[in-house]
DNA sequence: AACCAGGACGTGA
DNA sequence: TCACGTCATGGT
């Protein structure tokens, strides 16, 4: 067992599982993997993905609300809407002028798609969808084993000595990728595994990686 | 009051 | 390629 499943299974055995990703109307879905169930659910891990970018989830949750409160939370409701009126939507999460545009560029990608499943590359040739936006919607969104690097992922890894402080986001996206993978040998587990781990490492650093110094009290670092 | 949140992009070295 | 500035609201 390698380093990176035993802190996987640590975390499970701590936290347990997590059943991201969250829906609204719906929250978590603990031991339900067959999300997103429609279209609709693939778009909203979209928007969430590119909303939550340098924020909390909690405020994307206060934008999601206000699109939905007025009946505009599917793509083809947003591409019809004033734009100061999206904007007005997801000003708590934060860089709205910004974001309107991102979501749009978004969407344009999305309709021209006709429900296929996006590559990672075609994704990052989007503005406004970097690799770990790309990650999320594609993990998440369309459940592909991608796994998907966030900042408390590497101050965790970080923490523990597993990589170096100039590591890039590649860098621990294989070193992630390929430990997992040597222990799942199936596809659908594999990425099951992904979510769950990196959702779990999300728990483990609201509460340990949030504030420095980092890792106080992170009961992973005894252990390795 | 300073710092950070489930980042991405543009710029100049 | 890399380091840095910018984007913006909200919670602690």
């Amino acid at each position: 067992m390698n380093k990176i499943y035993k802190i996987y299974n640590l975390l499970l055995e701590k936290y347990g599982t997590q059943g991201w990703w969250p829906f609204l109307g719906i929250g978590y879905h603990k031991g339900d993997y067959k999300y997103p169930k429609n279209s609709d659910q693939i778009f909203e891990v979209a928007l969430g993905s590119i909303l939550t970018q340098n924020t909390t989830f909690l405020s994307v949750v206060k934008s999601l609300d206000n699109l939905n409160d007025i009946g505009c939370i599917t793509s083809k409701t947003i591409k019809s809407m004033e734009i100061d009126k999206l904007k007005e939507c997801i000003k708590p999460s934060g860089y709205f002028n910004q974001k309107a545009d991102y979501i749009l560029n978004f969407i344009e990608f999305y309709d021209s798609l006709n429900g296929k499943i996006p590559t990672r590359e075609e994704l990052l040739k989007v503005k406004g969808i970097g690799e770990e936006t790309a990650d999320s919607i594609l993990l998440y969104g369309y459940n592909q084993s991608q796994f998907k690097i966030d900042a408390y992922t590497k101050r965790l890894l970080l923490e523990l000595g597993l990589i170096e402080q100039k590591a890039k986001y590649k860098d621990m996206k294989v070193l992630m990728e390929d430990s997992l993978k040597e222990m799942i040998t199936d596809e659908e587990d594999l990425r099951i595994v992904y979510q769950e781990c990196h959702s779990l490492i999300v728990e483990h650093g609201k509460q340990y990686y949030s504030k420095k110094p980092y890792g106080i009290g992170c009961f992973l670092k005894s252990k390795f």
